[in-house]
DNA sequence: TCCCTCCGATCAAACGTTTTCCCTATTTGT
DNA sequence: ACAAATAGGGAAAACGTTTGATCGGAGGGA
């Protein structure tokens, strides 16, 4: 790497001469000013960051935030509401770990050796020895999953009284027969929501029925055209996200059935732009998303400055009707 | 700020073993240790990125990126485009402007204070004298908008072929009334896209009506809605956006007018998943956005190492044609 | 000619760590 | 009991930059 060092020996002049005509600070003739100039242009040179924000006595305050998918809006408030908090006197340094186990794991390693003074996980499926290492250093903030370790805040929202809410609503606007499409199992929060369901559908004496099928929106139209065809009785429909009630909702209305007056609908995550642009508009379960980007920056700030009080913050869903689940007509 | 110096002091030992202790690598007393651990925790000790980065001799290449709205999966692209590149060895400092323009010009000087290589601002409504000042200092990569500074380099999308396309695809399948729904006329985007539909209006020996809105799916459902009412002759709508063509669509549905049979309609973004999930689905105009991304960061960096061959790129959007503009039906 | 000023450039200290080398006790081995 | 090994700790250099102090010399005024 050039230095200031390495421009001043070749332009034969000193290293403080060199620093002030790069920063156009103190007065040096056109001449040498010239000459160094197209020295460090020749060599490439690149200021060395750290050295120059040690000089000028600047501190940054940094924290990490890694995030598996910066493209969905759901991570997308999640970083807004720490950025929010962090305002311009604390670094954020966002990372998009793109879904990608390995370069998660990488990029938490790098964050944590260039010195971040803390770490915001925004993926439930993080490796756990990974977390329990990195806070033997540093406080980590982790979403959606339980830790007991010292150095360790959960961030998380209630998935199972959500799904609760949206079966128990369905229920009650007089869909008997509603099914649950599931996320696959390993995830703490396909698991949960689960849990909501089977709990609500029980309480008022139902048998809950629930399908594996994943997170996009053919998943859920594919899923729900067998379910038609195979003559399932089907009059309401919980889905683990909105994508895929929005794939079950065409496929409905490919079958000829009528939404919300044959069938109803409710999904989860209420990404707003989704649910208000579909016809009939999505009722969903709504994480308050950003304000749990904004506690977990507060939470961050606290245990770096050695006053954290709470060791987990489980946040409530709510329910936002919308017309898919507006009610069923019954037949006379 | 308390340093290793301060511990050290209380702790009545040296800065070396603070240090140690601090980074488990020598070998300390176990009696030593839990006091200094002790003192530094009790201080509110916070280690200095800086001198840790130079003193391990860690040399980053930093840049910033700045973005009006992280929760707009357009955003969300442009960085993900930003992180591929950069991958896990530039630094990527992103912050969220939150449309605050004052908002905006800080974090920008704070970036190019705090020692970035370069910044790339992911918005054309930047203050121009400020991307000036910046640029003297560092290489600035700037979206949809033209520089003739000797550090700044354009990325643009040819907007007005983008309308020129989405509109003379209208005229092609057959319809003839085929008016703009365009944004407020300062922004350059809406500008170009308005030049781009005229063009193709003309060509065909058509008259162009522009009807300035917006950008969100309310302005749009109201102005459609306005105009239908007004009986104004229609059949067929660009619109400058996506959520402004979803806004029209509704209308038009409401109005009892079908899409793509009476009324053909063509969006712009390619926001794909708002796209694909309107029935019908609309077509649109698509912005590669994250290879935009890509090469403002590829540029960035070979600005940064003086290796910059192009001042400007210009990419071409290409029209995405779904079941809105599927063709009119003419009455017998 | 001498003194003063000002310009251009250099010197050297400082920023806060890490890390290598070195010193002194103490322990271990014979 | 004496040499050798080792544990515990400190001194100091190095990382690359910024910046105030300093210095030599040119030019000007008396």
């Amino acid at each position: 790497m050039v230095t200031l060092k390495d421009i001043a020996r070749i332009a034969n002049v000193s290293v403080s001469t060199v620093s002030k005509v790069l920063n156009g600070k103190g007065r040096v003739s056109e001449k040498k000013r010239r000459e160094i100039l197209q020295v460090a242009k020749e060599l490439g040179y690149v200021p060395n960051l750290h050295a120059r924000n040690m000089s000028k006595k600047v501190r940054i305050l940094t924290i990490g935030l890694v995030i598996p998918d910066i493209t969905n809006p759901f991570f997308g408030k999640l970083t807004r509401g720490v950025q929010k908090v962090c305002g311009e006197d604390v670094l954020v340094i966002t990372v998009d770990s793109f879904r990608d186990l390995d370069r998660e794991e990488r990029v938490i390693r790098k964050l944590l050796f260039l010195g971040a003074h803390g770490i915001i996980i925004g993926n439930s499926r993080v490796n756990d020895e990974l977390v329990k290492e990195v806070s033997r250093y540093i406080p980590v903030v982790v979403f959606d999953k339980d830790y007991e370790y010292e150095n360790v805040v959960s961030i998380v929202l209630d998935n199972s009284y959500g799904a609760y809410l949206a079966t128990k609503h369905l229920i009650e606007r007089g869909y008997r027969n509603v099914i649950h499409l599931g996320g696959t199992h390993e995830l703490y929060v396909s698991l949960k929501r689960r849990e909501g369901y089977e709990a609500a559908m029980r309480e008022k004496g139902l048998s809950p029925r629930v399908y594996p099928v994943g997170y996009d929106e053919e998943k859920g139209y594919k899923m729900m055209r067998k379910l038609l065809k195979s003559g399932e009785e089907i009059d309401g429909v919980f889905s683990m996200n909105d994508l895929v009630a929005l794939g079950a909702m065409r496929a409905i209305r490919e079958f000829g059935k009528k939404i919300p007056e044959d069938i109803g609908v409710v999904g989860f995550d209420n990404d707003e732009e989704l649910c208000e642009i579909a016809s009939p508009s999505l009722s969903s379960v709504h994480q308050p998303v950003e304000e749990m980007g904004e506690t977990a920056a507060k939470v961050m700030l606290d245990m770096i400055n050695g006053t954290l009080k709470v060791r987990k913050y489980i946040f409530s869903p709510r329910l936002v009707v919308r017309e898919s689940s507006g009610g069923k007509k019954v037949n006379l």
